[in-house]
DNA sequence: TTGTAGGCGTTATCAG
DNA sequence: CTGATAACGCCTACAA
């Protein structure tokens, strides 16, 4: 078992002290070394293998160039997208993301920003947070940068990258308008959640806007699952008067609203139209394929993870947060109106 | 900006030198100082807030406790289950993962090889290897422990966690032949991935043993991917004999063969039954529902992290490998033979 | 049982 | 421009 290849040791092989090999190698001022010395540095460098060491540089300066990355469960398709943006993002700056999973269970998330902290980490990405959270609170404050991504905290300066949730929401109202319908129901996302008041809200401005009659009957779910989606439905099937279309606040719901459709014997689109919005994957392979709202994921997550890199580094002029735009994706689940349901 | 607490501020605090605390504080040698004092120390540490730094930890003892994963896409639904089992069973035993993604890419696979080790590791759980691999190659060899999950190497002493492909294969072969159906063709995954050759080589043996008659049409995959799914599917419909099921060595390429059937007017499971493998999630919410074999992802990571971990710590009695059982999930994909496509 | 001292590999400060 | 030296926080013989 070979030792490590350290900074005496090119030193050693160069003839010079190890301090001066240190300044050889530092990318961020390469002129603090004459440049004959610098080029025979680095050569001997190379061939001896020499590879900085992490522990003794994280002990030096007290940065790991970590991030951690706390989400509900990597296993939501929502986020995988959102962690391929992180870390894509991450790696071109030299960081590398440790990601953990709360299952949104609130004393899993405070064990985990514990362990993250323990560990080091340089900053905190945070897609777990709820609208009343205090994400500064476990001492965090000054101690570590945070921003959250696809989520937000209300009344809160931590900075957030999210999406156009009100712009995606006009947009598929303003889609089922042009195809005809007019009864238009809702199964909102969790309210504890900004992507669930904040899409609740763009639907309902979008209706008030485009005229649409009354207030539209909303189901609440209890969280973005398909089981949800079902229940809602049924509610809504049950109780509120009839609508042609059924607007959903994310994918997973409205795949649980069209199951429960059919088991009523309804078709969608025929019967019902039924929006998503995520544009999670396979939706576009369901039968119907799905109408929804595309989040630009990968993108969010990389901006997430460039401002708190910004943060971290000090950089100047970094805007404190970012709202992403969005794009309606027309598949077949929503059609031109043809009956009323009752 | 507060300093942080060390081992000298508790040890100040209590009266003690820091070499003492640090053995009271040491739980693997609990019983290295008297009683009274540990219980005085536990207290100060405690109250001030104490916390190892894990960067002096890892310059003296070298171990990080970190463990690298190496996948080919967060984003592609075969991973996530099986990155949670990883970081699950990671975190139980006070380890963390850093997970890498290559996109298939073996430039970007030695890139990101790379960058591990510089971070220094403890171990490497590799999901992206292909049959021909040399995983002890980059100097891994003796310096880094290292575990295949998901995929193996074949002809190599490298330890893995895979499933037990071949049952999976014969299970689907069973029941398909036990609802009539006898000519059934096959799309084959990737050969130079070891599920590929596995599943493939467990469909013939099945077929053979269960006595359909002559070789079976095969079409290769060149990934997991939808569009392969259609585009053997489309060969197997324009070249094959007629079959009346198809079975395919995943679930993506199942979706995608559904696709393509569809779109020459033939439907499943009336026309042509079809199979996956994996039960990834939304196949249950297909059109129809899929039949599949389901791989136990979350215990698959679990295992090999366990594995990986009982290596570096050498752990006596260490299994060199581990074959999961799997379970055949049957759904509204397959169903009994009514007619033969031509 | 407890204290002392050395060193893990790096960066930073200060002289020369 | 380069060398010497002092931390950074922790573990671990070894000595008391």
């Amino acid at each position: 078992m070979k030792r490590r290849v350290t900074l005496k040791d090119v030193a050693d092989a160069v003839g010079v002290h190890l301090s001066t090999v240190s300044r050889a190698l530092d990318p961020s001022s390469p002129h603090r070394v004459s440049s004959e010395l610098a080029e025979r540095i680095e050569q001997a460098s190379r061939a001896l293998g020499y590879r900085k060491s992490s522990a003794g540089y994280s002990l030096k300066t007290n940065s790991t160039r970590m991030i951690g990355v706390i989400i509900p469960d990597i296993t939501d398709p929502a986020f995988p997208p959102i962690i391929r943006g992180i870390e894509d993002a991450l790696a071109r700056r030299g960081y590398v993301a440790i990601v953990a999973n709360t299952d949104g269970d609130a004393r899993r998330e405070r064990d985990m920003a514990m362990m993250l902290r323990d560990r080091g980490v340089d900053g905190l990405l945070l897609a777990s947070v709820e609208i009343t959270d205090d994400p500064s609170r476990e001492d965090w404050r000054d101690a570590t940068p945070v921003v959250t991504v696809n989520r937000q905290v209300f009344g809160s300066d931590v900075p957030s990258v999210i999406a156009d949730e009100a712009a995606g929401m006009d947009a598929i109202v303003t889609h089922l308008v042009a195809l005809g319908h007019r009864n238009i129901a809702a199964i909102a996302g969790p309210q504890h959640l900004s992507t669930g008041v904040l899409r609740q809200r763009g639907f309902l401005a979008a209706c008030a806007a485009l005229g649409i009659g009354g207030s539209p009957s909303v189901a609440v779910a209890r969280g973005y699952r398909e089981e949800e989606g079902e229940r809602c439905t049924e509610t809504l099937l049950a109780t509120a008067p009839p609508f042609t279309a059924l607007v959903c606040a994310n994918d997973r719901l409205a795949v649980g609203a069209i199951t429960a459709l059919r088991r009523r014997g309804l078709e969608c689109p025929d019967d019902v139209a039924v929006t998503g919005f995520n544009d999670m994957i396979m939706v576009d392979r369901l039968t119907p394929p799905l109408t929804t709202v595309r989040v630009p994921k990968h993108q969010m997550g990389a901006r997430a993870a460039d401002m708190i890199v910004d943060l971290i580094e000090g950089k100047p002029g970094l805007e404190r947060s970012a709202m992403l735009p969005v794009d309606l994706v027309v598949r077949g689940s929503t059609a031109r109106v043809r009956s009323t349901v009752g």
